[in-house]
DNA sequence: CTTGGAATGTCAACAAGGCTGACTTATCTT
DNA sequence: AAGATAAGTCAGCCTTGTTGACATTCCAAG
């Protein structure tokens, strides 16, 4: 059945595939950041303060200026999240050694604590997806995923895992 | 070696894996609504007016209270989208028959020149990323994407091309 | 040692697009 | 006739994005 749509054949990509793709990523996204924000909204935080703890958390020490470039927000609109996150003690800059204009962000126990809970919930949702769609779906799913990215998107999300082991 | 991780193994689930996974979510999503917002960006129109557009354009002459429901939006938020669009004239409202308290949206000529633009752009993206991936990665794109979605959402996403034909 | 430019931070103002709450008008249903 | 439903509207608020202007600090090249 699957072959009936050939290989790279174009007529597997009908304008109507294409839309459902279109709206599966839409409603797909919904459901992803649903859980995070049902918490966020208890508190005095945004999607926007999620994004920045998740990425300080997986890069701790990271400096604003990389950080600005995986979020692809202007600098005024991360400083104003990174400023709140500050002050109430959940992420800690600290000016740079080699370069002292760099500072350096990392997760206090108190912020690690946070994203811990947001990211439980996140991952709880994306644990059930890819256990109910199994390890071959996951890759493709992947695969297309990677492929939808900018190019310098797709490096980005490379980079963030690269020197890591 | 895809073997390697087991079928409904637990192993496969690791954080770090799943960390990649929510990644490639937020970066994906990026490319995916990047060439719209750019066309919109060019006019006084947002990704909001898109949405409706995307669905008026799906679902010809649906109301307003089931677009509310597929946005998942408010009335007052989905109504001040929908007031500009059918002021431009790119979307008109008429009274329903049966109930004259429905109002059912369509596309005028000028509203459908702009959703095909803005869904041309879209889907040479998807179709560009589906062909890169092949067919078997879509299916399992897709199989990731319905899971991930809210059951009431997934009720949606399905509902929407039912009794299309 | 000076100077250009990079990295950071901050102020102000604005816009899109969410939200709540309150209320009106039509119209349908019971 | 009464109540429920669909739609629209007003007012106000919040988050998160944007520009533009500007200060500070510091590295690096000349």
């Amino acid at each position: 059945m699957a072959e009936a749509h050939g290989g790279e054949n174009l007529l597997f990509l009908t304008d109507e595939q294409l839309r459902q793709g279109i709206e599966a990523m839409f409603f797909a996204y919904r459901g992803f950041t649903a859980d995070p924000d049902r918490i966020l909204a208890t508190m005095a935080y945004g999607r926007a303060h999620h994004r920045a703890l998740h990425f300080i958390a997986r890069r701790p020490g990271t400096t604003v200026n990389n950080l600005l470039g995986i979020l692809g927000v202007t600098k005024q609109s991360l400083n104003r999240v990174l400023r709140t996150l500050i002050e109430d003690g959940l992420v800690e800059s600290q000016q740079g050694k080699t370069d002292r204009r760099e500072r350096h962000l990392t997760l206090t126990d108190k912020g690690r604590g946070l994203e811990q809970t947001l990211s439980d919930a996140q991952r709880a949702r994306m644990r059930a997806a890819y256990r109910k769609a199994g390890p071959e779906a996951v890759a493709g799913f992947r695969q297309v995923l990677e492929a939808m990215m900018d190019p310098d998107m797709r490096r980005k999300y490379h980079a963030i895992r690269e020197a890591d082991t």
